[in-house]
DNA sequence: CACCATGTTCCTTG
DNA sequence: CCAAGGAACATGGT
């Protein structure tokens, strides 16, 4: 469950649980998504800390902790394409591809990750390479236009960059643009200031409404008995595929055009087109998502 | 067996 | 320097 949407419901979920409780026990069942902190020093640095705060910032779950009355500790989480976090009963059963479990007394905290993409670390540099947060202040269409300008790579490719805006992945980058009726391969710095500014607002819309959608879905990923078998999987397939009964959004509000290839574009029934860029997957509709038509005749040169 | 997958990084080639 | 393409990471679903 890995874009910015997903990861800000996560967060939004874990804080409120997390806070004031105190790592018992470190267990690292994959070294590799600590890198480049070593097992022990995660184990040294994090056993007696206490969770004091969580945030977001792009894809990334920011956690911070503190001994007593000491500097305070960062940890950086990513979920990758698969990770998933969330909180257990002490004795609940762990997953097949549990990363690292953190002991909290009569809870735990798991990061499973099956494909092991994922980070769990307490290396923070890669947040300086971030770009501004699409929901945040220092995002407007004016310094998205400059991120763009110059720039002869494809607008959707342009947007998985994750130092041009933070936390767009895949599907919202598909998404936005279908949204801003804006061609997926036209190149970023050929975008008008009138279509920068239409893509600036579809980012932000798209987003916004998936954040709104995920928090009225129950994220309860525990591992114990109730909440494992096809249920909990509905749950987790649901946050991108599913309906929501709860959520006063329909199906088509959500994922627009994302994996419907093939399928008649919501808005005018157009088949939807699959096209790979940057050996990635883009959805478009080729009719709601032309470009800018040079007119056929009266065009001087 | 084939191909696909919500992410990121590294390498090569032009 | 830039852009594009491919591979790698590792596992599972269809």
């Amino acid at each position: 469950m890995p874009e910015l949407p997903e990861v800000e419901v996560l967060v939004r979920h874990l804080r409120p649980q997390l806070a004031g409780k105190i790592i018992r026990a470190v267990r690292v069942c994959r070294a590799k998504v600590l890198l480049p902190t070593s097992v022990a020093e995660l184990g040294r640095t994090l056993r007696g800390a206490r969770f004091t705060a969580l945030s977001r910032r792009g894809k990334f779950l920011v956690f911070t902790l503190r001994h007593r009355q000491t500097a305070a500790i960062s940890l950086l989480g990513h979920l990758g394409m698969t990770g998933r976090m969330y909180l257990a009963p002490a004795g609940a059963t762990e997953p097949k591809h549990a990363a690292v479990v953190l002991e909290l007394g009569h809870e735990k905290f798991i990061f499973e990750d099956t494909r092991y993409f994922g980070r769990f670390t307490l290396a923070t540099g890669a947040l300086d390479k971030l770009g501004p947060e699409p929901l945040g202040q220092n995002f407007s269409a004016r310094s998205l236009a400059e991120a763009l300008g110059g720039s002869r790579q494809a607008i959707k490719v342009k947007l998985l960059d994750q130092s041009v805006v933070a936390g767009v992945g895949n599907i919202y980058a598909s998404e936005a643009l279908f949204h801003a009726r804006l061609p997926p391969s036209v190149p970023a710095g050929r975008l008008t200031w009138p279509e920068v500014r239409r893509l600036w607002r579809a980012l932000r819309s798209v987003l916004r409404q998936a954040i709104l959608c995920g928090s009225t879905v129950p994220l309860d990923f525990s591992g114990s008995a109730k909440n494992r078998g096809p249920e909990r999987e509905a749950r987790l397939n649901l946050f991108y595929y599913g309906a929501n009964k709860d959520s006063p959004l329909t199906y088509e509000e959500r994922l627009r055009v994302y994996d419907r290839e093939g399928k008649p574009c919501v808005r005018c029934g157009r088949a939807v087109r699959r096209i790979v860029q940057a050996a990635r997957s883009t959805f478009f509709c080729p009719q709601c998502q032309r470009g800018p038509r040079t007119p056929a005749t009266g065009l001087k040169t």
